[in-house]
DNA sequence: CGGAGATATTTTAAGTCTAAAGTATCTCGC
DNA sequence: GCGAGATACTTTAGACTTAAAATATCTCCG
């Protein structure tokens, strides 16, 4: 272990066994989220030169897209997707507009709410993305074997009910 | 499970068993770090009206006091601690220092750097928050026990020295 | 000593993010 | 129909965040 590795992400030092296990779980989690997050981002900006709210939006589309739905997402759906607050969807949603990888509709049905759709520009500017991108991540999860990564999920899938309970 | 639930962070959702493991790991991973700390953000704010990075501040203060550091911190071991820019440190410490939590104390030794240390305000502040943000936490990974727990921390921990791997 | 890097921090510019208030539109009961 | 809420979104104000450039100081070799 390099002392790169010895440093980084000492969010959770000083704990030593002093129980609080709970703590210690949410700090470590903190770290390797940022750990993992920050690669991805120093990644996507050197590599394609994107943020990464903004790939995490042409993804969401992406996704939607190869789930079958073909006429993109709102603007509520992206913010829910994306984890974020509407008024944060709509900057990144005008930004991507500028760059002309997405593009926003209104509706007959309901004049309240626009749809955001990739072009053709944006699909092949994710495409190109999604390869490296989850190599990247490959790469940030590449100490735990399949055995691992299957425990990591099922307990993060219990966290996950755990933490969403009784948020409105 | 409410349907608050079935909505929250469906970030991973459309995977189904595709594989991907590392992709839906990641994916879910961030889905649980966002899901608590959108909770101990909220906490914070209604119950002490103090952000999630000024009470990081403090709290990073608080344990190097408590590990014996009498003379506080420097801005460049904050910012490595709070896994944050340089320049971010910056500007939340000059907050704090406005609110008279922590004080700015420059050095003879090295003066192009300056320490950082809890006022006495400071330091009850954060222990008002300590019990009600470890109650926070502890309700947020009640859906654990401890062999969860401690599975969860061990995974982890091979995640944090892989995901930090080669980073400088 | 003197200056060439190294180091610690601040500044800057731009982007992200939130909560809350505001706007527009829809729905539904009467 | 029509108005009272509900809903979808945008705007606003302020805080956080980063990368990169700028500043200040230190270290250490010659």
């Amino acid at each position: 272990m390099s002392l790169a590795n010895e440093r980084a992400g000492d969010r959770e030092q000083g704990h030593e066994n002093s129980q609080h296990l709970q703590l210690r779980a949410w700090l470590r989690l903190l770290t390797c989220a940022n750990l993992v997050e920050r690669r991805v981002r120093a990644n996507l900006r050197e590599s394609f030169d994107i943020t990464l709210p903004r790939f995490d939006v042409l993804s969401q589309l992406a996704r939607a897209e190869s789930q079958g739905n073909v006429d993109g997402l709102t603007m509520g759906e992206l913010s829910q997707r994306m984890m974020v607050s509407a008024g944060n969807v709509t900057g990144l949603v005008e930004g991507l507009v500028a760059d002309r990888l997405i593009v926003r509709m209104a509706q007959a049905k309901d004049r309240r709410s626009a749809r955001v759709k990739l072009t053709p520009k944006g699909l092949r500017a994710f495409e190109a993305m999604l390869g490296p991108h989850e190599s990247w991540i490959d790469a940030a999860f590449s100490g735990l074997d399949e055995a691992d990564l299957k425990r990591l999920l099922a307990l993060l899938a219990k966290l996950k009910i755990s933490a969403a309970g009784a948020t409105p």
